[in-house]
DNA sequence: GTCTATAGATCGATAGAC
DNA sequence: GTCTATCGATCTATAGAC
C-alpha cells in the first residue's frame, strides 16, 4: 500500500469528505430517519465507528450537511445587475436562474427534507431559511428598491412585490416537482410561463408612463 | 358495562373512527417515520393488534388517513362567484380563504407530510395533488376565463394567471410557516399583502380601459 | 374482534483491539 | 484514527388465548 502522492489520490483518501458525500447522498434521497448510518459507512467505504470519530451523532451529521447544502444551492443566485440593461431583461434572466434552481433535483430534495424535519429541528430549519430564501429574497427586494428610485420601475413595497415575484415564479411548478406529480415541464412552457409571469409583473410595477 | 344507548356513545365506542383519529393526531405530528403502531394504539386506546385487524398494515393506515384530510381540508375551498359583485371583491374574498387555509396548523402539517413522503410513494402524492391543488386551480382558473369572456378581466392564459395569482398569494409566507420561521403575520400585515397581491392581479389582467 | 406476549429485524451508538 | 463485534432499545407485524 503506497501513500497518496497526487492530489486526487490525497482528495479520495479524505474521509472526512467521504462521509460528508455520502451522507448528502443519503439523507437527500432516503430522508433524516430512513438513512441509516450503516448505510452511509458502507457508501463511504468506512466502518461506522469512524463515522461516530468525525461526527459526534446522526444529527450533527444531518445539519453539517444541510449548512453545506444550503450554502452551495442558493449562493449562485444573484441578481445580474449590469446596469445597462432594461428592468425587464435583468428580471427574465434572473426568473430563469431561479427556476432553474427551482426545479433542480439537488435542490429539490433539499428542500423535501428541510420541509420534513422542519417540527423536529426548527432551529436548523429557520437558520437554513435565512441562509437561502431570506437572501435571495432581500436581493431581489434590494434591486427593485433601486430600480424605482432610478424610475424604471415603480414599486410601492418592494419586499413584498419580490415575494409575489418569487410566487408567481413558483406557481404549481414547485410543488407539483415536490410531489412528483411532474419533474420538469418542456423547455418550451417554462419560457413561456416565465415570459407571462414577468410580463404580468411588469404590468403591475412597471413605470406608470411605459408599461413595458 | 352499560352498551352504549346514545349516538355520542355508539360514535364514541366506533374503534375505527377512534384509530382513524388518533393516527391522523399521530402521523401529522411525528411523521410517518416516527410515528408507531404502539403510539397511535396507545391514544386510540386499543390493542396494536385490533389496529391491525383495521388496517392491514401502517402503509394502509397512512394512505387512509392522508385521503380523508385532502378531502376535507380543500373541499372548502372554493370560489363564491355570486355573479353580482365585482372581480375584485370575489378575488380578495377567495384570497382570504385560501390564505387561511395555507397557513391553518393541520394544512401545513399534512403539506409536510405529503413533501416528506412524495419520493417513497409518489402515487398517493400524485393523488393527493390532484384531489387537492389541481382542483383548486381548476377552479380559479375556470372562474378567469369566466371573466374574461365578460369584459371584466382579460386574462389571456387562465391556468398560468391562476397559478401566478397561487403562488403570489404564497409568496414566502408559506415556506416561512413551513420552516417553523413565522407562524402567521399579524392580521393587519396578511390584509395588506393580500390586498397588495389583487391589486398587482388587477392591473396585469384587468379589463384594458378601466384597470380597477 | 380484541387482548397479551413475542418474534424477527434494524437502528444509533459504543467497547476494545490494533 | 480505524476496525470488528455487539449492546440495548425500538420498530412492524403476528401467534395464540379468549
Amino acid at each position: 500500500m503506497d501513500a497518496p502522492r497526487t492530489a486526487a489520490e490525497r482528495r479520495a483518501s479524505s474521509k472526512h469528505d467521504d462521509i460528508l458525500h455520502a451522507a448528502t447522498e443519503t439523507f437527500l434521497e432516503a430522508g433524516y430517519e430512513r438513512a441509516s448510518m450503516d448505510e452511509i459507512a458502507a457508501k463511504a467505504g468506512v466502518s461506522k465507528a469512524t463515522v461516530y470519530s468525525h461526527f459526534r451523532s446522526k444529527e450533527a451529521l444531518f445539519e453539517a450537511i444541510i449548512r453545506e447544502l444550503c450554502q452551495r444551492l442558493v449562493t449562485p443566485l444573484r441578481v445580474a445587475d449590469s446596469g445597462r440593461v432594461s428592468p425587464k431583461e435583468t428580471l427574465t434572466e434572473f426568473a430563469r436562474s431561479y427556476v432553474e434552481l427551482l426545479l433542480d433535483p439537488s435542490s429539490l430534495a433539499l428542500h423535501r427534507l428541510l420541509v420534513a424535519e422542519a417540527t423536529r429541528d426548527p432551529e436548523l430549519a429557520g437558520a437554513s431559511y435565512r441562509a437561502g430564501g431570506a437572501q435571495a429574497l432581500r436581493g431581489l427586494a434590494d434591486y427593485l428598491a433601486q430600480e424605482t428610485a432610478r424610475g424604471t420601475l415603480s414599486v410601492e413595497d418592494p419586499t413584498f412585490a419580490a415575494e409575489q415575484l418569487f410566487g408567481m415564479l413558483n406557481g404549481h411548478l414547485q410543488v407539483r416537482a415536490l410531489l412528483h406529480v411532474e419533474a420538469k415541464p418542456p423547455r418550451k412552457t417554462l419560457d413561456r410561463f416565465i415570459q407571462t409571469a414577468i410580463a404580468a409583473f411588469l404590468r403591475a410595477h412597471g413605470p406608470r408612463s411605459e408599461a413595458a
